[in-house]
DNA sequence: GATGAATGAGGATTCATTCAT
DNA sequence: AATGAATGAATCCTCATTCAT
């Protein structure tokens, strides 16, 4: 999806475009449009995280992206446009990672449990996409359209796998109780509570997130876990 | 007749005042200092939380305050230092809170976690103080010392309090495993997710506090909880 | 809709413009990047000039250099480094003017002390220079990098000129004594009062400078002048 | 002449009041309220000196005076006339030494120049009266007040005793030309000369004013002289 | 399409001046 | 008279956005 060209119709978050621009056949020009709509993100990624999105300033992010600034408007209506694309951007990557997992629905519980695990800790937390989630975090409140997205295309889901695996859990006995189940978010709170422990105190006090998740593993189940670690 | 700051009474400008018109008392004084103080620190959560350090206007907070935008600087001598005065103003009531709970020591850990949930309920989630914690999840990155200081005088002995707690709970039998024991950040995650969704979908997707937190307590339990609410 | 900077074209606020309308040219571009800095110290001498450092507003140096406020910050760091910027500007014209009465070491030194002077009424006392130099002697007690550069370049210069020139003029009798020779600074002296005399009493008590300069030469002589003027 | 208690009637420097407040009897109270001015006009000629009139905050004039910052306005309209009120009571000082070289018009010349030097390196260059004298050369252009009432006061003064020296010294021949005596600013300009310096280069380059002075009677003279150092 | 110089509204901060005590 | 907290106009500087090339 190249340019913009719109002179500010009205405040945009409405035009709630195409679901994904699906990788036109490339045609070799100068420097793929594409390429540089996602160079521009990805540099957008990160001044928008090490500075929060009023103190992110367009001229790091076309420096970083190795454009001009004007080029900036081609790709996006505003400031504001490119933080919500970002965040559009970057979102959709991580369902598809959930949807392998939804797409398992045979597989043990505890094992989706610690996939799950496991998934969040590689592609999230070990990634930029932590900061994607902080972004979230610290600017949602200012942008309902983007926590309205997000609720949607990764709360939702998210829960709802959370739930059926839960459920899936408690019926096998797999889980002590239904709690988990029918507070979905109960599974999900301590990454949260990694994420943020990481952008605050990592430098002052690192958390052990392996520990950390594998003694909520044993919470969750409800008895001391043996063999695994 | 020379220069001299001439104020230009003549020309334009009218009064880009107040959003909140609200009688201003023209040249309110007497006002108990500290009184004043805690005006403008009430006044900056509000501005700070809405919309963030860098995005909150001094103005604004001058406004809602009602003082002058001058006033800010008699009491505090930068936006950043409003910022962490406000931060460290408003945490030391909570620590006075946790206090109490660390004075019975004796409390049965269940009947101690079911306090604490309420305590976090009723003077978190239930206050200003939410706006506070929302604020220091999304601002803190940005400023280590309060981060730094949040760590020291919150999360150090919050954690401590909390994994007296459960360690006693587990050894007590009445938590199923030692799990929150050795993370006690596995107690206050969801509390921490409360509080973010909250901010971010509280108007899309309220989330019943009261169930989330009595399913965590069933979970750390490890069975069902009967009785209880 | 979220925050984001409102241009809130509404509202008054009309524009606290140019004290000289002066139909601006509505975005003139391609202007040099040269002459544009150029046009901005110009306008900065004037404006500095006029009002001294501290009082000299960037807004005025904008508008009479036709420039928007901003325009100033691509040129200059601050309004500090263009006040310096200026100096070192309008400084190095000086000097070359020094270079020429240099580089003729054989003229007589009266003829040399003659165009000297010469040189000061036309290229300083009448032109915008100086000002320039009533800067100096009015700012350079705050800005000592000033003031050093000051020094360096023109004040050791212009004395090891006078110097060169007095001595030859004491040894071949042409001045009575050698007094100019040990303290060159006495040749230069009435310019200097003749600049200080024309900015504070130009307007109630204007100074006769050719016939200040004649005196002087007369007394530097050491007997009076006949013929010449 | 204590407080002025007027709501800044019109602007001043018009109210050209008593030559001088001729200390009232004094009623031992509080603090002599012309002591309390003269403490204020002390401090504020440090300050405007450091920091020049537009620079100086009055909170330093106040801090430095002992007094606090309303209280300046009960002794001065405005900063400016403050700031004038410094330069007028300033110079009435070196009126009274002028008057008494003055007052021996029987001196010979030489002797008379002589002793005006030494006065000007005491009474001026020795004291903080040569910032005064640096103020007025720095802030008279924009104080046309105080630029008129120092060339009424002082320099015409000034250049009347220094002309009646010069046609005396020329008509006993100890001048050699009557140079001086057309332009009596040529016996005054080395020691503005020496202000300046001081206060640009005293740091890099100290000037020897002694020396400047002694060359300087040599040129008046018209031959070396010898006997004196 | 791309560029980046130019624009100018906006916001933090300062400080002369006022005025209730 | 003296105080100093309060005021708010003024000014520097930033940075999102535009637009001529």
């Amino acid at each position: 999806m190249p340019p913009a060209r719109k002179r500010k119709p009205a405040a945009g978050l409405k035009s709630r475009a195409a679901p994904k621009p699906a990788a036109r056949p490339p045609r070799a020009r100068k420097i793929e449009p594409e390429a540089r709509r996602q160079a521009i993100l990805k540099a957008a990624l990160a001044v928008f995280a090490e500075r929060g999105f009023e103190a992110a300033r367009l001229d790091d992010v076309a420096a970083r992206a190795g454009v001009a600034k004007g080029t900036l408007y081609l790709y996006f209506e505003h400031k504001e446009a490119l933080f919500e694309a970002l965040i559009r951007t970057a979102v959709s990557p991580v369902m598809e990672q959930f949807g392998k997992l939804a797409a398992a629905p045979n597989l043990p519980p505890l094992q989706a449990i610690e996939a799950f695990f496991a998934l969040f800790q590689n592609e999230v937390l070990g990634t930029e996409r932590k900061l994607l989630l902080r972004l979230i975090i610290a600017e949602g409140p200012r942008f309902p359209a983007i926590a309205e997205m997000y609720h949607r295309e990764v709360v939702v889901r998210g829960i709802g796998l959370m739930r059926a695996l839960a459920e899936r859990a408690a019926r096998q006995g797999a889980f002590a109780t239904n709690g988990a189940a029918r507070y979905p978010q109960l599974i999900v709170a301590p990454l949260l509570m990694a994420v943020i422990w990481d952008g605050l105190f990592s430098k002052i006090d690192p958390l052990d997130v392996g520990g950390l998740l594998r003694a909520h593993r044993e919470v969750l189940i409800g008895k001391p876990q043996k063999g695994v670690s």
